[in-house]
DNA sequence: CTGAAAGCGCTTACAG
DNA sequence: CTGAAAGCGCTTACAG
C-alpha cells in the first residue's frame, strides 16, 4: 500500500495530510502520547510506542514543521543573501551550504539581491518575517560589504566571501596561502623566473595573492620576476601580458607565470601558444579559481588554485548552526585553505598529486 | 527612535520580538481588534485603526509568518529543486524566480540536489515538512526528468528547463524559434550559405535548433549548407569544425555559421581567425546561450541567442502561484520566446537592434 | 464597532 | 505509563 492511498480528500478535493490528531485517533491514544512516542521522548511501553509509529508510517504522517517551529521558537531555516547574480561564487557556496544543512534538517531560503538597498530591505524583512534562525551573507568580493544594516537584524549572521564587519564572523578563501601553494609547486618543478599577472589592485585578493607569490619566492631564496602586472580580470588582459613576455628576448623571459585568475591564464596561454612558445615546456602557467569551464578548455588543461567554495559554504553553515545553538564562537574572519588542482599547464601531469 | 530600541530582552538575553499581544496591550485593545486593524479587515473607527498601526510600527512589530501560515494553511514559500550544480541555467532561473516571488511576499527554498535518489527524497521530504505551497523543478536539459516520483507529491509542481511529465506544466525556451530568429537575421544581412555546427543528437535541443535553421532557410528559399555538424558542446569541437571549413576551397566555404552554443562558436571563431579568415566579413558567426563570459570574450563579440532564463523562472513562479490559488491552468509545456542578442560576429553592429 | 472563544498542528510541563 | 491543559502567535467567525 502506498502512503498516498492513506491520505484523505478534504472538502475542497485536495489531499489533506494526516495530522498528529489523526495518528492519535487511529492508534487509540491521546495526542500528547502520540507526540511523545513519535519524538522518542520520555518512557513508555515500547509496544505502545511501536504501534503508534507504525500507525504514523501507515498514514504517511509527517509533522508540520511550522507548528513545531512555533512552539520550539526555532524554524530550522536559514536565509542566504547574495548579490552575486553572476553565479561564479554563489552557486558552489549555496550548494555546499544547502547540502550540509539538508543533512541536519534545515532548509535555506535563497535571496538573490542586486545591490538596490530597497530590495535588500525587502528580502531581509521577508527573512525576519519567516523567522529564519540565521542568515548567511555571501558576496562576490571579499572586500565589499552589502548595503544592509545587518547588525540591526535580530539573529546570528555569518559572512562568506564578503567583507566581514568588525566583531562579526566571516569565511573567506585563503588567497595568500593558495598563491603560495601554486608558486611553491612551480618552484618544486624547477622554475626560477616566476612572473605574476593579476587583476586590479582595488581588489584585496590581488594584494593577498601577490604576497603569497612573494613569500614562496623568498622562502626559496628566489627573486620576483619583476613587478606583478596588474590589469583586468580578463582574457584580453592575459593575452596582452602574454604578448609582452613574447616581446622580450628569450633569455629575459619568465619560465613560469602565476596568474591571478583563470581567465587571465587562458588569454596568456593563447598569446604564448600563438607565438610558438610551448606551455608548459618553455613557460609553465598556473591560474586561480578552478573555474572548470576555463580550466579544462585551455590547451594544455590548466593547473589552478581551487578556492573550495563548497567547503566554505558548508563551514559557514555549520558555524551558523553553532551560533544558533548558543555555542560560543569566536568573532573574526576565518581563511579556509585553498587546494591546488594540478593539471598539465604547470609541467607536471602529476596523476599522483591529485 | 530606532525600532530595535523598542525590543525587549527576554530571559536568555536574546532580543525578543514584539508579538501581536504586545501591540494589543500597548494600544489598549484586544488581540482580535489588533489583528483586524493591522490586516485592514472589517470596519472600525479609523482613529483606532491608525493608533494601533502606529503602536505596531513603534514596537517594530512584524507578524510571525509561521503562525500566520498555520492558520491560513498557506506558507508563502516555494521549493526550488535543481540538479544543475554547474550553475549555468539554475542561477538565472533562480534569480528571476526569487525576485518575482519576493515582490509577492513568497520566499523560495533552494534545494541543490545531485541525482542521487536518496538525497532527492531527503530534500522533497524537507519541502513537504516545511509545507511549501508548491515546487519548481529545474534541470539542465529539457529532455531529462529528475529521479523523483513527483506526482505523488501533495502540491502543485512546475517544471523549468526540464522534461515535463504528461499532464504536468512546464516551461522551456523556444529553441526552434530562437534558432529561426538567429538564422533569419543572418539571411537578412545577405548571407546565403549558412552552415550549422551543434551538439550531440541525444539532446532534444539539438533537433529543435536544427529545425529552426532549416525553416528559416526554406522560408527564404535557400538550401541548407550541407548537413548539420553534430559533435560535443565544446570549444574543441567548434575548433575542429572551423578547421574543416578552412580546409574547403574558398568557393565552397559557408558565408555564415549558426552554432548550437556559445562554446562551439568560440572555438569555431578561433579556428577561423587563426587561418586568416575574417569574422564576420568572410564568415559570420552566431551562437546560442548568451553565456556572457563566452559571448563577450570572443573577437569580435558574439551575436547569440539569449534564452531569457530569468523570465522563464519568473513565469514559472507566477504560474505556480496561480495553481496554488486554485486558478485553472492548462497542462502542457510552454515554449517561451528567446531573443537574439546582436553583437558584432554576425556582421551587424546594429546599435538599433538592441 | 469591539472582544471572547475556538482553532491551526504541534510540544511541554504537570497531574493522575 | 498515559492524558488533560496550556501555550507558541496568529486569524476568523460569532456574540455582544
Amino acid at each position: 500500500m502506498k502512503n498516498a492511498d492513506a491520505s484523505l480528500l478534504d472538502a475542497t478535493g485536495t489531499i489533506a495530510r494526516a495530522t498528529i490528531k489523526d495518528v492519535a485517533a487511529a492508534a487509540g491514544v491521546s495526542v500528547s502520547t502520540a507526540s511523545k512516542a513519535l519524538n522518542e521522548r520520555g518512557r513508555m511501553a515500547s509496544e505502545t510506542r511501536e504501534r503508534i509509529q507504525a500507525v504514523a508510517q501507515q498514514l504517511g504522517f509527517r509533522p508540520n514543521a511550522m507548528a513545531r517551529a512555533l512552539v520550539g521558537q526555532r524554524s530550522f531555516t536559514l536565509g542566504l543573501l547574495t548579490n552575486d547574480t553572476y553565479g561564479r561564487f554563489t552557486l558552489p557556496i549555496a550548494a555546499g551550504l544547502s547540502a550540509a544543512m539538508a543533512d541536519r534538517g534545515v532548509s535555506v531560503f535563497l535571496c538573490a539581491i542586486d545591490d538596490e538597498p530597497e530590495r535588500v530591505r525587502l528580502n531581509v524583512n521577508a527573512m525576519e518575517d519567516k523567522r529564519v534562525d540565521g542568515l548567511v551573507v555571501s558576496g562576490k568580493r571579499v572586500d565589499r560589504v552589502l548595503p544592509v544594516d545587518l547588525p540591526a537584524v535580530h539573529m546570528p549572521v555569518v559572512y562568506v566571501n564578503a567583507a566581514c564587519p568588525p566583531g562579526a564572523i566571516g569565511f573567506v578563501p585563503d588567497d595568500e596561502g593558495g598563491a603560495h601553494a601554486a608558486v611553491s609547486h612551480l618552484i618544486s618543478l624547477g622554475r626560477k623566473r616566476i612572473a605574476h599577472v593579476t587583476g586590479p589592485r582595488s581588489f584585496s585578493a590581488v594584494g593577498l595573492r601577490e604576497q603569497g607569490w612573494q613569500r614562496a619566492l623568498s622562502e626559496a631564496a628566489l627573486l620576483c620576476f619583476g613587478e606583478a602586472l596588474s590589469g583586468e580580470w580578463s582574457e584580453a588582459f592575459g593575452y596582452a601580458a602574454g604578448q609582452r613576455f613574447v616581446s622580450y628576448p628569450v633569455s629575459e623571459r619568465p619560465d613560469a607565470v602565476f596568474c591571478g585568475n583563470d581567465q587571465i591564464a587562458r588569454g596568456l596561454i593563447d598569446a604564448l601558444t600563438l607565438s610558438g612558445i610551448r606551455v608548459p615546456q618553455d613557460i609553465a602557467v598556473v591560474g586561480f579559481d578552478n573555474w572548470e569551464i576555463f580550466a579544462t578548455a585551455t590547451r594544455p588543461p590548466l593547473t589552478t588554485v581551487d578556492m573550495a567554495l563548497k567547503e566554505l559554504g558548508r563551514q559557514a553553515g555549520l558555524t551558523l548552526l553553532d551560533m544558533i545553538d548558543g555555542k560560543p564562537v569566536e568573532a573574526g574572519q576565518r581563511r579556509l585553505p585553498c587546494r591546488l588542482k594540478v593539471r598539465e599547464s604547470c609541467g607536471s601531469p602529476a596523476p599522483w598529486a591529485e
